[in-house]
Formats: C-alpha cells, structure tokens, sequence
DNA sequence: CCCTTCTATGAGAACGTTCCCAATAACTGG
DNA sequence: CCAGTTATTGGGAACGTTCTCATAGAAGGG
C-alpha cells in the first residue's frame, strides 16, 4: 500500500563520501583494494546516515542473499502437545545461530517443515526459489532425508546436517551420540549398577542406533549381559511408558535406565510414579537432550546434555565459510557430549538375600 | 561463490504463456484486469515451469517485501536456563503466525531482541532497513515498549501488539487476561477455598495489572477479604519462590495460590515440596500459560491457557489487511480465555476446629 | 454510427545493489 | 625517467520484479 522506499542508499553515502557507488559497495564488502583514507572516509559516511545494506537488493545484484534458512520438524514441534520436545530445538537453534549469523552478517530464519508430508520436496523448492538461501541447516530427521539432501546437492546450496554421522553431501555436525551413551552406562556402573536397560530412540534417525551402540559398549566392557535390556521406542512419551513398563517387569527388572530423551525418560518416571516405586531409590535414570523440562520435575534429572546452540552456531559458521568459497572439514564435526548429574540416580538397592 | 541465478523468471513464463511480463505479473498478484483466457493460459505455463516469484526482487520492484517479523525477548528466551518459558513463545508463535502468513503468501521472521539493551532502537532500525518487512508482531515486554512503537509508527511500518489491551499506534490483541483470573479465582471458590493467594507478575507488563484486577474482582464480588494475599513477583522462578514463601507464612495463610505464569507456580511447587506439603491436599495451585512442562511435574496443574498461536495468527491476517490498506478493527482484539483442570487445585483442608 | 468509458495488454523506467571491465594513479626496478 | 606492474577508482550493465503510463480493443449511450 504505502510507498515505501529505502530512505538511505548506497547512493546517499556514495555522495556524501564523495565516492563512486562501486567503492562504497566495495567498502561494505570487505574493503579490499580500497586505500585506508578512503575507507575511512566511507565508512564515516555510512555511520552518520546510518546506512544498511538492502537485504534485499543485495541479492538482486549479487549472488549472495545472506539468508540462511533452517529446517525444523513440524511434526516434533508443536502437532501433539504430549510429543514435543522440538520447542526447545527451535529455540536453540534460534539462539545459538542467530548470534553466529548476525555476526558474520547474515540471517536465520526458521522453516517448519514435516518430513511426512508428500508434498516436502515441491514445498521446499518454492521455499529455496522465493527465499534463496545461501545455506540450510538441516535438523533430525531431516537430516537424511534423501529427497532433501538431493534437492539441495542439486540447487547446489551449502547446508549442514544436524544430528547425523554419515559421510555424503553436505557437512555432517553432531554430538557425540556413542560416546554419551557409553558415559551415562558407566556412571551407572561406577554406582554399582548391573541391570542398566536402555530405551532406543526411532529408527528414522541414525543418532538413535549410535546411542545403542555407546551402551551396549560400555555394558560388554564391562560384562554385563545386556539380554532383554534393550526396549524399543520412538522418542514419544507413549512408547516410553511402554518400554519402561517392559523392562521394569523383567523377572530380573531393570534397577537402572537410559532413555534415549526427555520424553520417554518421563514417561519412565510416570510408570514409576504409578507403581510406587521411588526414583532414584528403587530405580535410577538418565535422559538424553537435557530440555528445560527436565530441571522441573521431582526428582531432577540426571541427563545428557546436547548442545544444540553450539551445534547451530558451528553449523552457521561452517555453512558461511563453504558460501564463500573457503574449505570446510573434509570429516563430521563432533562435539563432545556432557552428563549434568542431578537426582534421578543413585546405587541400587542392596540385593534381599537369597 | 557460487553465481548462482533464479532458473525460472517471470519472462520464461511470459514467453511460456506468449504474453508480456506485465502481465504474468498481474496474473501473480490478484488477477484483476485479466481476461479469463488469458489469466488460465499464464497459470498454466507457472505450474508447468514450477515458477516462483522471487522474493528479493519483489522487494525491489515493489512495495511489499512479503516479510513479517516478529520481535521476541531475547531475555526470556535463554539468557538465563531457569526462567524461560520464553521457548514455548517462541515456538507457539512460529507455528501459529507460519501457517497463517504462508496461507497469505507472506513469510514470517523471527528475532530475538533484548528490550533491556541500551541499542534496541539502533538495531531495530537497522534490522527493518535490512529486511523492510511489511509489518511487525511485537510481543511481551516489547509491545509496550514506546521506544519501538514510536520507531514502527515513523517508520510507517504495520505493527501488532500481542498482550496489550492499551489504545494506540498498531493492532492490540491479546488474551482476556481479566477475565481469565478471575474464572481461576471462581474455580477456587468455588471449590471452598477462601484464603487465595495471588502471586503478580512483573510490573513492566501492563497484563499483570490486569490479571490481578480479575482476582481482587474475583474476591470482592465473593466477599473475600485480600490483605496479604497479593505477593509482588517479576515472573522469576526465584520471585515466585519468595512470593510463595510469603504467602504460606502467613498468621492465616493461604489454601489456594494463583501465580502469574508457570514458572512461578513451579516455584511455589518447589516451595511446598520443600515444606513437606502436598498439592492439592494441603495447597491447591493454578498457574497462567499452560506451557507445555506444567503436565510433566507432580501433580499436573490446572493452568489458565493462554491461546499464543491463535494471537500470531490473528496478528499476521492483521497486519497484511493493514498493509493492503484494508480496514483493521478500531479497538483492541481480545480472545477468550480458558481454564484447563488438571490436579493441582482441590477443595480446602476441613477447617481444624477452635 | 460516433463518442465516451472501461477492460485488457504492453513498453519502459525504476528499485538498490553487485558484477564485469576499463581507466587512471601509485608504485616498482632498472 | 621509463616501462611494467599493481593498487585504487569509476562507469555501465545486469538482476527479477512492480510501477507508471500509454495504447488498442470492447462495450455502452445517445
């Protein structure tokens, strides 16, 4: 409606600088091959009109849009209310790669995007077409979602994927998934525990086997059997009750478990709490992700934390460095995983004599 | 790097459909003063090229850039892990604003902005010169904020004010936060309790007067009495825990208590716990906002929902009929309030007898 | 049947920036 | 002091769209 145009431009500095359009451009750009005088006397200009770039010019002339879009699952975020973790996704993520963007001078922007959905590869063509990115940070499960990693290959658009190990295009960012898995078993049995079941995550994402497999190492290290200790999840509370239902009535139950998130962890303490049973008295218990909710609940939990801001952050800078052209790791990023000890766990009940 | 171009422009669909560009462009933009024949043939040829308008570019011919923003506090989002409930804001509005801009043809941006920073103006200045959105979705403590209202309104930028009943520049919309308060207190009395306590929230938000005046008017229709009962808070976990503590050591102390938001009812939890007193049997609690951690702890509390995604999606329709020149409501936009009963609140202790 | 008023279409400029290439100025080393 | 670089600057086109204005055809009124 109203016809509003950029009030400063490129051309008021240019004047005021006394400059040609080009230098000024050339300023903002990097100042490269600009005499420091020169520089200077632009770079006053633009203070003291306080000029900005057009984001959106910026992209008409050049081949950089300085946006970086994100995908997010829309499924994990908001659908069911009794499922959602993917909250405190988005607002890490928000948070850890909004501060990285805005200092390299660019911008984040969030996508919600349901990997389910027949529709995912048009929706995000329209999405890359509009918007043109110069990078997509890629979240679980999306991360290995063919039809995407293929689309951006093709678009020939730098991205990173969160949450995955595998080699491929793209560059691959996680935390270390075995290694914390392996580091909450063994402060388990460091308490001595000796039943430590686990509760895996969905087979959609690569993070949950590697979170087996951490276990599962630290367990035959230690030689403990591990025989009906694995139960089956999919990162919702639902399946969590059931897993933790399984293994709590093991003729040989469970005196410890991991799920493999929040989620199911409470659903873990919600069965407890059902069947009297004291957390971490009658059974000790570690989460993975470490949302906020955690923190709350009675007892606080033990969990693994994962760094998602941080993950975003590097995912931001990487991203970046492959727009520009410079060299980006050959190998996943991994970055080490943290357990916050809280109260959900403790030694065992002294076994009743036989 | 990469010279990456748009592939299909509007002049491949205009020489697709054998018209000019003009026209394509009419076709796009609502199809008026097109003849039937002619808007089906240009249709044709988009699906068939998989033709998306750049967004960029519309910026640049135009006047719209088909961007919202949407300012949120940095502050409750994550500077400090133990008070923020501002993820579910985040979250909430993505997904409600998202649906609804996307719906419209617009695309929603979020940004985390710290009103208590001493450069809220001159970032957010440079922000719309980067971006020129078509409007902006101000939420709690910005949409009070003079320095940002008065910068939107020079700036001839649409704006909606989430959580503001006050008349003004740009749209007010927000819960009905009276009235809300009011329907916690009538559950309480209801329920017996005369003796409730109500825990306000920060005075920086004009809602917590509000909220308050619901119960003060609450109470005095039931001719309760309120001294002492209004414990001062800032929507803290640590002010929620003084505020709780205050209201339980009274001479006759409080049987029910209202907090502000959840945080603060979870710190009243804390604070009960702490004394070995059980909810609901000794205290009945309900909180405001409903987010999603409060069905977690033990017990579940009844909440006062506040319908955030509904609001952003109200605000964008809003904000795009004020940027198309249309008529937007004169006052304030108010949505109804509801009660969600879990097991926090119960009838009162029977009195001890004299 | 002519003049007016819409309706439907197109042509060309404009938007604010970067890209490409040419031109000049400032250094080199002899 | 000269030729040969290299550092610095500017000019004009290009990007993909919408804007403004002009034109041709269709419909309506007498």
């Amino acid at each position: 409606m109203a016809r509003r145009r950029q009030s400063v431009t490129i051309k008021h500095v240019a004047a005021d600088a006394g400059v040609s359009l080009q230098t000024v451009s050339r300023v903002i750009n990097s100042g490269a091959n600009v005499h420091p005088r020169t520089n200077q006397r632009v770079q006053e200009a633009i203070d003291r009109l306080g000029y900005v770039p057009s984001i959106a010019a910026r992209r008409m002339g050049g081949s950089s849009s300085y946006l970086i879009l994100s995908l997010n699952d829309r499924d994990r975020t908001i659908a069911d209310w009794t499922n959602r973790e993917g909250a405190d996704w988005v607002d890490q993520m928000l948070f850890g790669g909004m501060i990285k963007s805005a200092e390299l001078g660019y911008r984040l922007l969030l996508e919600l995007v349901d990997t389910h959905n027949d529709h995912v590869e048009r929706e995000l063509r329209e999405t890359i077409a509009a918007l043109q990115p110069d990078g997509v940070i890629l979240t679980p499960p999306h991360s290995e979602n063919p039809l995407i990693t293929t689309l951006l290959g093709e678009e020939g658009i730098s991205f990173a994927r969160i949450g995955s190990l595998e080699a491929g295009a793209g560059i691959a960012l996680t935390m270390d998934d075995e290694e914390a898995a392996s580091l909450a078993t063994r402060h388990l049995i460091a308490l001595g525990h000796r039943r430590i079941g686990f509760i895996a995550g969905s087979n959609e994402y690569s993070l949950s086997a590697r979170r087996v497999a951490g276990w599962r190492d630290a367990m035959a290290r230690a030689g403990l059997p591990i025989e009906e200790l694995l139960a089956p999840g999919d990162f919702s509370y639902a399946s969590g009750e059931q897993a933790a239902a399984t293994l709590l009535s093991l003729a040989d139950p469970a005196t410890a478990i991991i799920a493999s998130n929040d989620q199911m962890a409470l659903a873990t303490l919600g069965v407890c709490n059902a069947r009297g049973m004291v957390v971490p008295d009658d059974l000790s218990l570690i989460s993975f992700d470490n949302t906020p909710i955690v923190r709350f609940v009675q007892p606080p939990l033990t969990a693994i934390d994962q760094p998602i801001a941080q993950l975003a952050s590097k995912a931001v800078e990487l991203i970046v460095a492959a727009h520009r052209g410079l060299g980006v790791p050959d190998g996943p990023v991994v970055v080490p995983a943290s357990l916050v000890e809280r109260k959900s766990t403790a030694p065992p009940r002294p076994v009743k004599s036989c």
